[in-house]
DNA sequence: ATTTGACTAGAACACTCGTTCGTGTTACAA
DNA sequence: TTGTAACACGAACGAGTGTTCTAGTCAAAT
């Protein structure tokens, strides 16, 4: 579809609105600015626009338009909700999944984007000291039920009702996990005994 | 100044309203989701939330809610610049204002926000082990010239042109930087032979 | 006990804003 | 010419929306 004049005269606006403003223009203010006097042939372009796919409306909504490409380059990073503490120490036997998200961590595109669900996880205990992980660190997990060798994992134990951040080892029928801290054992159970819930993929201390 | 609790929620609310629909909620949208009946409260807060310096607003607009940091997120503020490696072990001279930014780390409004010319350094050497800040690392400072004891700091050695990692102490006219590696001696020098570019807000380790 | 300040409530007002409707204009094909 | 479709215009409607006013609650200070 090719844009008129006009039309390519408000696309051009209501870009430089919104990245100007932090919002977008309203019927009007686009009116104004592309000299058209009336709303309607605004909002009939504005359609135009929509069907050439270069923004969405929301209907019935003031300044409802969104500029179709400009997302993903202005919607930055992703939300990652703290589900709450995970036990390097000592296990505790809060599951994560039952604790209300109360705080969220804001973080990139560049750790997180190929994964698909991820979430964040505060340390509790120091289990894995040695692996310089700290007890109040945050463990940003990719949420899958499976790993490899070596992996650091979060590990839930249905027959204790505990979950725990251990390194993951699978040995024949049954699986070692291993914490980073010679005064801890490493825990040994039938691979039907545990089930992993997500793996590591980073690690964030906030010193402030 | 702080946030009571119906503030912080507003605020948040805002953000993720904000990143989910490309503009900014109404103060009606605001008062449902923090279960406010009354307009004029959330107005009021909303203020409070000016005061703070969170967000600005445009008088008699629609969705006149600019979140502050928002420009962090279309310019490079969010996109935190890796100048380059930092020492902690042996000091390197290579200054991490000389090496152009290869990569970028997409950091949290949350993480950075407060901050002012925040930047990350990816760590060389284990001279901050036992402070688990492990050679691969990065770290994300807040550009300052100055510090307190005991802050984890980037110093620049002017007689050594060397940049380095430590733990800062202040002793009379001299100043401390400490390892944190029991191998590693502690570097004294005259306050004027050493210039502190930032203090270490966070830790980031990638595993994956 | 009284006052002060911070905060909350509800209602009313006026302006904003998206929508719709009737009408006009122009270009192009039959 | 006639008809049709695309496009434009202006006005009006009604819901959306920011603002303001009065009043109330509560805790801390006087």
């Amino acid at each position: 579809m090719e844009l008129s004049n006009r039309q390519q005269r408000m696309y051009d606006f209501i870009r430089s609105f919104t990245e100007e403003n932090q919002y977008p223009p309203t019927i009007r203010e686009i009116g104004e600015a592309a000299e058209i006097s009336s709303t309607s042939v605004v909002n009939y372009n504005l359609n135009k626009l929509v069907e050439a796919g270069l923004i969405e409306r929301n209907k019935e909504v003031s300044r409802g338009i969104r500029l179709q490409d400009a997302m993903a380059r202005i919607l930055p990073g992703r939300n990652i909700p703290i589900l709450g503490h995970i036990a390097a120490g000592q296990p505790i036997t809060v599951f994560p999944e039952s604790v209300e998200a109360a705080d969220t961590l804001d973080l990139a595109v560049d750790v997180v984007s190929r994964h698909e669900g991820v979430y964040a996880l505060r340390v509790q205990g120091d289990s894995m000291i040695d692996a310089l992980v700290d007890s109040g660190d945050l463990v940003i997990l990719n949420a899958q039920n499976t790993a490899n060798n070596g992996d650091m994992v979060a590990a839930w134990l249905p027959e204790r009702e505990e979950t725990t951040l251990k390194y993951f080892f699978r040995e024949g029928n049954s699986v070692r996990l291993q914490p980073a801290n010679a005064s801890y054992e490493p825990i040994v159970l039938p691979a039907s005994q545990v089930e992993i819930h997500g793996k590591v993929i980073a690690i964030v201390r906030r010193l402030d």
